[in-house]
DNA sequence: TCGCTACCGGACAGTTTGTTCATTATCATT
DNA sequence: AATGATAATGAACAAACTGTCCGGTAGCGA
């Protein structure tokens, strides 16, 4: 890729991360981003469709990397190990407390619905290729798509009351929090 | 209330209604609420500050009435009865079922979650008036706030699967799907 | 060096928003 | 039925935002 296309995208980013982190998407304008940016406007459109493009674009940079190590991380211990405790769900925990791309002050604006909203699609992949490992599986009469979905909502919703609570207990804390309820 | 005033607010929630159905909230302008509940623009803004705020009062009129009338009749039937087969929540999946105010025509529109935002405010308060009378309550080393906020999500999270899969189960089976994972 | 391509910046029409105001219609009360 | 108050009308308005266009410039890769 072009150096000043990569330079541009960064810089757009950067600028829509800054404003995401203090005011609502909805709020901000395309005229905001390239003044912080500095880009001229035809740029920003030669690159993003519109603003909730740019948005799809941002969070699939974001959550595809957490995804990707944390499965890749389980699937090697996996051949040795796969008792509960080593959970896959930890590791995801154990990202965000890592903070990795100060993705924290994204998920505690108001806009972390937003933001949820798509991890929760891939993090739906996720539960689909776990679901035989899961030790509760076959244990209850629960139709598997709504367990499925009782699974990803009880996730999101652990990691949103954890930021919520400063994030003040550890991830194997919040991981035994989040089994029990599973 | 002014008869004036009274037909003007209705018209605009009827068109407001509509237009929700089909439509997503962000995209509706102001302009299509009133051609459609033929009202003027400056009338328009004399009973609603913004487009916000309409969703506001309008989710204050739809979900008021869910909470009140269950709360009451549960609370009748407590003085006799306080079994978990008989929880106030099979009360609120029966009122969905009921389809009260053509409401699930909303919350199966691509605006649930901006609904289920204002549902969930009205719940929490409900649940923190239950807790005590939940079976499983103390049967866990949870903390209560995740404990409560657990509860108040899986009941969304369940009513969403419910209208997603076009609520063809009864409303008793779904009020044991919610307290299975609860 | 040279051709290609991204960026600039400024201008543009088209929407939408929220406000104002003079005029008209409807209300509640006597 | 008359009257004073209040709500609705409709038209106009500035301001902001969107998405597009284009001629000129500058940085890129080969």
């Amino acid at each position: 890729m072009d150096r000043r296309q990569r330079k541009t995208r960064e810089a757009i980013f950067r600028a829509f991360t800054e404003l995401l982190s203090h005011k609502d998407f909805g709020q901000i304008t395309v005229g905001e981003i390239i003044t912080r940016a500095d880009v001229g406007r035809a740029t920003f459109y030669a690159h993003f469709e519109t603003k909730e493009f740019l948005l799809k674009a941002f969070c699939e940079e974001l959550f595809c990397h957490i995804f990707d190590t944390a499965a890749d991380e389980h699937d090697h211990r996996h051949i040795f190990n796969c008792e509960g405790s080593d959970s896959v769900f930890l590791h995801l925990f154990q990202h965000f407390q890592r903070n990795d791309n100060n993705i924290l002050a994204l998920l505690s604006s108001q806009n972390n619905e937003l933001f949820l909203s798509y991890f929760r699609a891939d993090l739906d992949v996720l539960i689909e290729s776990q679901l035989p490992h899961l030790a509760s599986h076959k244990r209850n009469q629960l139709p598997e798509s709504y367990w499925k979905n009782h699974i990803a909502s009880s996730f999101v919703e652990t990691l949103k009351w954890w930021i919520s609570t400063g994030m003040e207990t550890t991830a194997e804390t919040i991981t035994s929090y989040f089994l029990q309820v599973i």
